[in-house]
DNA sequence: GTCTATATCTGGATAGAC
DNA sequence: GTCTATCCAGATATAGAC
């Protein structure tokens, strides 16, 4: 019985600071959040924010991974529904949903895909999100297409990338204007979609 | 015949130090582009910088506020069309035109929207562009609304909102993707404003 | 494991000669 | 007006006691 330490309770802590800095770092961003700050809002010393981080750059990736929406179990649904068009604009709705649910949420995706261009530990991570996000689009878009719910001559890749704008839009949106209805978002975006697609 | 400074000469070297740190910002964020980089690309030394500019922060909003391109006398030649929608897709054009001429304006342009929410300055100054924009948009989607162009079941302060978010979202997409094809960009935001405003 | 104290470095801005 | 040299503040990260 000589463990030294409860692996509980240090996970429990290093959420605790993860949470933290999540908020500091969608408040102020990345660069100017201070590992000060940090430590003052988590309750702990300087010193000791390095037994559970490497420095303060593992914090914001750490951030940023900690949940990953899984998408794959949705998307294996989503491909053997019967109505394709139905399905695509579920997807979108789970793609822009987490904008509007927490407040800070939308700001720390901007922050992130920002960092995303500047640093390439960032811009990795970033990019595998977004791999299987537009591999899901492209594969809804074609049933849609082969159903004939929507528009042949639109390019896959091109309106999967275009439709993945307009998701961004609404994570915009949500971060600079917040007083912004949430509901009402989701609403013109599910009309912008659909409209998009149907035929000209 | 006593004058010191050419004012010409002045001007010149202040435009190019904003020339020099338009770049920088726009590659690295205001945050992490020191006085010294700029400096040292600009070419001059760390103390002269402070001869044109009170500090690193004035250099940021002088880069912001250095070309508004004139929306008013635009805006004023739209209102008056025959053709109310047509009007407003070319405003819409006109908005975001610029993020596919040259590759650092939309990053420069995120960028600055980020920093808006952090710092009250730099929030001013973009909220008195946003706000034009937005008036802009309002008063050209009414009149195609009497016009019977528009869906007029459509809420004009939302749907305006909207329409910049969707320019908003070109601006996004040609920093984070810059292989993406600028063309392509501007069709895709045309169609998809004028179906989002077409009847349902 | 957690603290206090501090080393080390870097950045913005200034002083003062030329 | 422009330079060189430097100050001072603040930030990350570490050392070492408890």
């Amino acid at each position: 019985m000589a463990r030294t330490v409860d692996p509980a309770k240090y996970a429990a802590k290093r959420q605790h600071i993860l949470d933290c800095a999540a908020v500091l770092f969608a408040q102020q961003g990345y660069e100017r959040t201070t590992t000060s700050q940090l430590c003052a809002r988590a309750g702990i010393s300087p010193g000791n924010l390095y037994h559970y981080f490497a420095g303060k750059k593992q914090v914001f990736l750490a951030v940023l991974t900690q949940d990953e929406h899984d998408t794959h179990a949705l998307l294996d649904r989503l491909t053997q529904e019967a109505a394709p068009l139905e399905a695509l604009i579920s997807f979108v709705l789970h793609l822009a949903r987490p904008a509007t649910a927490d407040p800070i949420v939308p700001k720390l995706v901007l922050e992130a895909m920002l960092q995303a261009h500047r640093d390439p530990e960032v811009g990795a991570e970033l990019a595998r999100v977004d791999d299987d996000e537009m591999r899901g689009l492209r594969v809804l878009l074609s049933r849609a297409v082969q159903a004939g719910e929507a528009d042949p001559a639109l390019d896959a890749d091109d309106a999967a990338a275009w439709i993945s704008a307009l998701v961004s839009a609404v994570y915009l949106q949500t971060a600079l204007a917040p007083d912004f209805d949430a509901a009402q978002q989701l609403a013109n975006l599910t009309r912008t979609v659909r409209a998009f697609l149907r035929e000209a």
